[in-house]
DNA sequence: CGTATTGTTGAGCGTAGTCAAAGTTAGTGG
DNA sequence: CCACTAACTTTGACTACGCTCAACAATACG
């Protein structure tokens, strides 16, 4: 059972795309689940293992990213609220990469069998879930694009403004300016840039007025600013924001 | 309807997963299609359009694509033979990248009511399709890590090793000794480099003996080496090849 | 045979990486 | 409340990988 406030940020998403019907929201608000609590850094799935269940974040933030044989860390998406967590390495047979806790988050577990249970009873929710993956591999190619062929100036500015845009999507946020739960190692590990050019490269934002930064915070000030900076065009989100 | 024997490299990478019955198979050759040919470097969909067909590749190449602002093209993945090409279009209401043929292309384009007829119809062809838009992501995630977190000599390597395993997969070469039909500039756009740098790097690569270098003839010769030299694992495309 | 495309090479440069040390801030326990 | 610690950020000096620009060579193709 899972708190209806809950459960806003998700609706809220979907709405944009095609409205659920009452019987299709109260069966996702039944299905059962464990709440679940994970430290920042932890690791909810690790690459390799069966999945055997599939999360709903709650609170915080997570990621999807990978370890490369040389130790590197390359984070492919980022979590919010709302969000279903590994639904990919749920629907595959085996994990292909690994989900780990940007900030203390909080997930309603379920059991991968009473998802497969919610969608053939209720197809719409089905496409739903369907659809997310789809644009999560249309998000997966704008980052191809944004590590391969921009610098670093762009790189940053076009992730803080999907994640802006997204986080204003799911109504954790009110306006543009919002505020960010990411360190400088987790900027560097999403853009495919070290910590240091990272830091380097946020202070030159902020020198432009583009952002606000202090130890642990993140504030988008000039969302168009950043937007023409990034190349940002957000047709890739496909209105999931 | 489509020739049996161009479905044979379809069918090859399918079965590897769980088989389709005669029937599924049937209603795959029986499809309405009108064969097409495009030129290389020629356009079968450009970013914006409103999908209406969908398209099985019978030979040559294709991938799909995105040109920054700055006119710098980013390749997003690599179509072969047997290979449906803008499924993740078709089913998004509208193209959030382009595709374009690598080299002289023959496609058997079908209209997309066709597609939904035939996976309402024939669920096990739909779930194979479903399947492949899944793993088409996990690959996507895999270049993210390609592009953000290895070096030259690693990121083309491991380009290489996945297009010689997926050509082998498909039975469209035999042995992991092939040979592509990439031009340097391709090979470019697909690492994040530029045409020059990928040169020096093949270069490189053909000195310490891992591949076969000629005029728009690219042969792998030491597969393993090239695994290694590109910590090429091949979970990632989860027994697509 | 001429032309377009693709590949090759060189020189110089710049963005981003590396390494190392010091400075901040938050959190913890005494 | 303060000292201590761990995590995170900042700065500097140096390096290097890959980019740019430009010219030239090789091959394919009409």
């Amino acid at each position: 059972m899972i708190d209806a406030d809950a459960l806003t940020p998700l609706f809220r998403r979907w709405d944009k795309r095609s409205a659920l019907s009452d019987a299709d929201r109260a069966a996702i608000a039944e299905l059962p689940v464990t709440r679940r609590r994970f430290a920042r850094n932890a690791y909810l799935v690790r690459e390799g293992e069966p999945p055997r269940e599939c999360g709903l974040l709650l609170r915080g933030m997570t990621c999807r990213q990978k370890v490369t044989a040389r130790g590197a860390r390359q984070i492919l998406s980022f979590h919010i609220a709302g969000d279903f967590v590994d639904l990919q390495n749920c629907l595959l047979g085996e994990a292909d990469h690994n989900v780990q806790a940007i900030t203390d988050a909080e997930v309603a577990v379920i059991p991968t069998a009473a998802i497969a249970d919610l969608t053939s009873r209720h197809p719409a929710v089905g496409r739903a879930m369907w659809l997310d993956t789809l644009i999560d591999a249309s998000v997966l190619g704008e980052w191809v694009v944004n590590v391969g062929r921009r610098n670093a100036r762009s790189r940053i500015a076009h992730l803080l403004c999907e994640l802006s845009l997204r986080l204003q999507a799911s109504g954790l946020t009110d306006g543009p300016s919002c505020e960010l739960q990411l360190n400088q190692q987790d900027i560097a590990d999403a853009t495919g840039l070290t910590d240091v050019h990272t830091n380097r490269t946020l202070h030159s934002l902020r020198r432009d007025g583009l952002i606000d930064l202090s130890f642990r915070s993140l504030k988008v000030l000039d969302w168009q600013g950043l937007k023409d900076e990034g190349e940002f065009s957000q047709r890739y989100l496909h209105h999931a924001a």
